[in-house]
DNA sequence: CAAGTGACTAGTG
DNA sequence: CCACTAGCCACTT
């Protein structure tokens, strides 16, 4: 099997979970799913759920590996930030959180 | 239907 | 961490 089907239902479920205050990967979130390399997908997946389901998805706490809000873009001018900020997040620059702080493993739903 | 695009990542240097 | 390459796959043109 390679993708499934409801990748995108997936997505949104664990995108759910993330904890207030963490932050997780679009590579910790394609690994768990179970398509590894295709962390592009991931990050595709979250725009048409945020189109799809709103707001009630907090995709803000998705960045890349290196903790860079690269899809601050989707939600406004400085939203993306804001909200993490609010959250006690931990930012090392004006687009970057402090990653090795705040990272959460979807496995780790408790 | 081929080529381009993108909220990514791992590997090399 | 930066620069570049290859792999990845849904979606658009």
């Amino acid at each position: 099997m390679a993708v499934p089907a409801d990748f995108y239902e997936r997505v949104y479920e664990v995108v759910a979970h993330i904890p207030h205050g963490r932050v997780t990967t679009y590579g910790a979130i394609a690994r768990h799913l179970g398509i590894g390399r295709s962390a592009r997908m991931v990050g595709y997946a979250l725009n048409q759920t945020l189109k799809s389901e709103g707001p009630d998805l907090p995709c803000h706490r998705v960045v890349n590996r290196l903790g860079q809000l690269s899809g601050k873009t989707y939600f406004g001018p400085g939203v993306m930030e804001a909200l993490l900020r609010q959250e006690g997040i931990i930012f090392l620059d004006d687009d970057t959180i402090d990653l090795d702080r705040h990272y959460w493993d979807p496995a780790e739903v408790l």
